[in-house]
RNA sequence: GCGAAAGUGGCGGAAUUGGUAGACGCACUGGAUUUAGGUUCCAGCGCCUUGCGGCGUGGGGGUUCGAGUCCCCCCUUUCGCACCA
């Protein structure tokens, strides 16, 4: 064994044997339980980040772990390589998206085995290659055929000038990014998955996941949003007739009828419409409301706006006339596109009904109390209606059923259950995507492309401009109809590159199918074990590849209901961000490692002058605060990355970047070998099998396998791995102070420095490795099983109890461990701290905890 | 705007079930080693106070023998909002 620590030798030798060998490669062995651990695929985006260096060390420890563990482990890893930077890479350097991506995925491959990832490469895949996304479009094919997915229109951000759809990330202030010209709404024919039909299953199916954060299985609860309501009709016509026109909307707050004093309709509504047929301000108005972009949040902080479309309806019960409203907030997508407003009772329409100087007229009152009147602010709560003709004395609860059952007497409303979530639009103007398999035929309308035509291939040698290039490749998307062989044209809108990302994790399973999309492995590794991911995908990607797999089931292809039994969100890679105020007034962002702060003070490396801190934030272009991992990693080595990574914070929380923080590590792991290497030095030993210990040597070796208990409870149930690391580096604190080289002294030296370096291993393998074949001649890392609890070492004669007095801390308290509790007592109340603090008043009451502490009240 | 989290020393964080707040590491200070720098090792390190002791987990209130942890209100920051991935 070399005295020296060094990385840049034995992490290559660590990544070759194990390439040699083919370590990681993963088969299916039914005599095992089987352990699939995922980490979420990367967008090859040109070199990793941190983020992805964390993700994929956090699924490398677990994997490593349960490997140690007797698993039979599967780690795969490969590419979500569609996606819109292609294409924005393409135009910016004039080279095609698929060149662009694979030499991305080539760079990006390399680095990732730099890291000493246990990952089985011979499962790798790319999304953006036929052998992909042919099934993804087989799939497509058979759920169009059995109704899961149809076309309808849907609202879409236009761009006026480029002539382009733009994603709502590339509309900047109500912009285009390229154009800057206003964005418009624009209504476009798209293709939709049936998400909706499957609601109510991802919504229970939450139930059956223990292994999902609380907060993520909320996060879906509230997108999926399932609420009990009324759906209550407004005639159009005073006196109304059964089976009259009415205008519909749907309310969870029916208690609130008598409060309505207008309704809202949005400017797409047939009403609104029609209304601003023989109104021209109606119309200029309708017209302004289709500018902006279609992003929720966009919508939901814009200035709320309205206008009378001069229209009434009339109340169900009271038959009162009430106005129509069109206004810009409320969506055509969402229900009825159509609101009941109730200013007294509805923040929004309070505030809308004062813009407008509309009536607030309050119905609802609370329980034990009478409203301030007029209202000052809307009253939201329920309560005890009032003004409501029958209904008034009922509470909220009662008199939403009362009138639901009314309301349905007379042909007018009735209960129903909604959903917040949408259907899942899929189709995308775009090039660098899954080409959507529908052949438009002028005879026989869309067409599904039969499975012996499957793939379509998309194209991969064209030039990018503005727009996608498919529009404008007639050889490739003029076709023959496959059902009635006349002219025919492709599709040229792509998938979603959601849909590629819903499915991966089951085809890792089987990459080499060529006969269909999944076979039986599929079944045997899922559903996967551990999934690790970044919490940003809290709610789209998880709920789509959820509802993915019960398609899959749907059609036979797998047999499970869920796709990823736990799931672990890991935190952002934060970084401080640095800047300098240019002339004109922006901010010149600079790299946080062209940066030294001395004495407090941060000082640009390249001139020594100041530059201001701009606050911590998650590493990004735009900020210029990412850190490149290859950086350390060529600096340190892997396993000093990985340490720091898995040390600086706990997987779930925002981790910061720290420059000190990654020399701290490295230090460590040079203690580490120098530890190892000090004891190998005095010759060799064996590890503790038994005989007398002094009350020091009994302590640390208590010490030891509590520290085994703890680290891999850390591991396996807490997946905290920073306190893992600690709990190491306090042991190995404890054997520093360990003196003495006799025999026994050093077999509980060797017996602790097996058990660190084997704990240690899943998250600093490469050194590791180094370390246990000198402290095991012979020894192997890959198939070295993890350490395990001597029970008892664990034994202790006599605990340490804090003695509180008023719940102060005064004294500690030396006790046997089965002292009866009143021996404890009578000992407290003896000692000299609790006496002191008591000062001779009587004891009120006497709290004892078994095994913790004392309180003495008085 | 809506939904979800987070806030603890100079810094990252620990405290797992309501029971010793600050483990472990970084930074800093002092000492040893070294020609020097670096490295390594040892010691100290929440705030106030000479001391006894007091205060202290974003702010305010509450429950409890006991609250970082539970409850109510407020503030700040972060993530998501359906065409970024």
């Amino acid at each position: 064994m070399d005295a020296i620590y060094r990385p840049e030798v034995i992490e290559p030798e660590a990544q070759q044997h194990w390439e040699e060998k083919q370590a990681f490669k993963a088969v299916e062995d039914t005599s095992k339980p089987k352990y699939y651990c995922l980490s979420m695929f990367p967008y090859p985006s040109g070199k990793l980040h941190m983020g992805h260096v964390r993700n994929y060390t956090i699924g490398d420890v677990l994997a490593r772990y349960h490997r140690m563990k007797g698993y039979n482990v599967l780690q795969p890893m490969g590419w979500d390589a569609f996606g819109l930077p292609a294409e924005n890479a393409a135009i910016a350097n004039d080279v095609a998206p698929a060149g662009w991506t694979y030499s991305n995925i080539d760079y990006m491959r390399k680095q990732l085995k730099s890291l000493g990832l246990a990952i089985d490469w011979s499962r790798e895949l790319a999304t953006c290659k036929p052998d992909y996304y042919r099934w993804e479009q087989w799939l497509f094919t058979k759920l169009f055929e059995k109704g899961v997915i149809y076309k309808k229109m849907a609202t879409v951000n236009w761009d006026p000038v480029d002539h382009t759809v733009l994603a709502n990330e590339q509309v900047i202030d109500g912009r285009g990014w390229r154009s800057g010209a206003l964005v418009e709404k624009r209504d476009i024919p798209m293709y939709f998955f049936r998400i909706t039909d499957y609601a109510e299953e991802l919504l229970s199916e939450l139930d059956n996941l223990p292994g999902w954060p609380e907060r993520v299985k909320t996060m879906q609860r509230n997108w999926i949003g399932k609420s009990f309501g009324v759906e209550i009709h407004f005639p159009l016509a005073e006196r109304h007739e059964v089976g009259g026109e009415v205008l519909k909307v749907f309310t969870t707050r029916a208690d609130t009828l008598f409060g309505v004093t207008y309704v809202a309709v949005a400017a797409e509504h047939p009403l609104a419409q029609q209304a601003a047929g023989h109104d021209p301000a109606l119309a200029e108005f309708i017209a302004e409301c289709k500018q902006g972009s279609v992003a929720e949040a966009d919508m939901a902080t814009m200035e709320k706006k309205g206008m009378d479309t001069g229209l009434k309806v009339y109340h169900p019960f009271t038959n009162e006339p009430i106005p129509v409203f069109v206004a810009n907030y409320v969506l055509m997508g969402y229900g009825e596109g159509a609101v009941m407003a109730v200013p007294a009772h509805d923040e929004r329409d309070f505030a809308f009904a004062q813009k407008y100087a509309l009536p607030i007229k309050a119905v609802i009152k609370p329980t034990d109390g009478e409203l301030e009147l007029p209202l000052p602010a809307a009253y939201t709560e329920h309560g005890v209606l009032f003004d409501s003709g029958d209904f008034s004395g009922r509470t909220s609860e009662d008199a939403i059923e009362k009138i639901a059952l009314v309301l349905k007497n007379l042909g007018l409303g009735e209960r129903r259950t909604t959903f917040r979530l949408r259907d899942w639009g899929i189709s995308r103007q775009r090039y660098w995507g899954c080409p959507i398999p529908i052949i438009h035929c002028p005879s026989c309308g869309d067409v599904p492309v039969p499975e012996d035509q499957l793939p379509v291939v998309l194209p991969e040698d064209v030039k990018i401009d503005v727009g996608s290039p498919l529009k404008k490749m007639p050889e490739w998307s003029n076709c023959a109809c496959p059902k009635c062989g006349g002219k025919a044209e492709r599709e040229t809108d792509t998938m979603d590159t959601f849909v590629e990302s819903s499915w991966y994790y089951a085809r890792y399973a089987c990459p080499d199918l060529d006969k269909g999309m999944l076979d039986e492995r599929a079944n045997y590794w899922l559903p996967v074990d551990q999934y690790i991911g970044g919490i940003e995908h809290a709610i789209l990607h998880l709920l789509y590849a959820r509802f993915f797999h019960k398609l899959m089931r749907d059609v036979g292809l797998v047999n499970s209901n869920e796709p990823f039994a736990n799931l672990l969100t890991q935190g952002m890679v934060v970084a401080e961000t640095y800047y300098r105020e240019q002339p004109d007034g922006k901010k010149l962002w600079l790299n946080p490692a062209d940066v030294e702060t001395v004495d407090g003070v941060h000082l640009l490396k390249a001139d020594g002058k100041p530059v201001i801190a701009g606050g911590t934030e998650k590493m990004s272009k735009s900020k210029n605060n990412g850190v490149d991992p290859q950086a350390l990693i060529d600096k340190y080595g892997a396993d000093t990355a990985r340490l720091f990574m898995m040390f600086a914070a706990p997987p779930e929380q925002s981790l910061e970047w720290s420059d000190a923080g990654v020399e701290g590590a490295h230090r460590f792991l040079k203690r580490l070998w120098k530890m190892v290497y000090d004891h190998i030095e005095q010759g060799a030993a064996n590890a503790y099998s038994g005989g007398e210990l002094s009350d020091a040597l009994k302590d640390f070796r208590r010490q030891l396998h509590q520290t085994i208990q703890k680290v891999t409870d850390d591991i396996e149930r807490r997946k905290q791995f920073n306190t893992a690391i600690a709990a190491n580096m306090e042991l190995m604190n404890a054997m520093a102070k360990l003196e003495g080289e006799d025999s026994l002294t050093r077999s509980l030296r060797q017996e602790a420095l097996e058990a660190i370096v084997l704990m240690l291993a899943p998250i600093v393998p490469h050194i590791c490795r180094v370390l246990i074949k000198a402290l095991r001649p012979g020894a192997c890392l890959v198939g070295a099983a993890w350490p395990t609890v001597d029970e008892s070492a664990l034994v202790q004669d006599e605990i340490e109890l804090v003695l509180q007095v008023n719940g102060k801390l005064r004294g500690k308290l030396k006790v046997a461990a089965a002292a009866a509790k009143e021996a404890i007592e009578a000992a407290a109340l003896a000692s000299p701290e609790v006496q002191k603090h008591m000062e001779g008043k009587p004891a009120k009451k006497v709290v004892v905890v078994p095994g913790r502490l004392v309180n003495i009240v008085v």
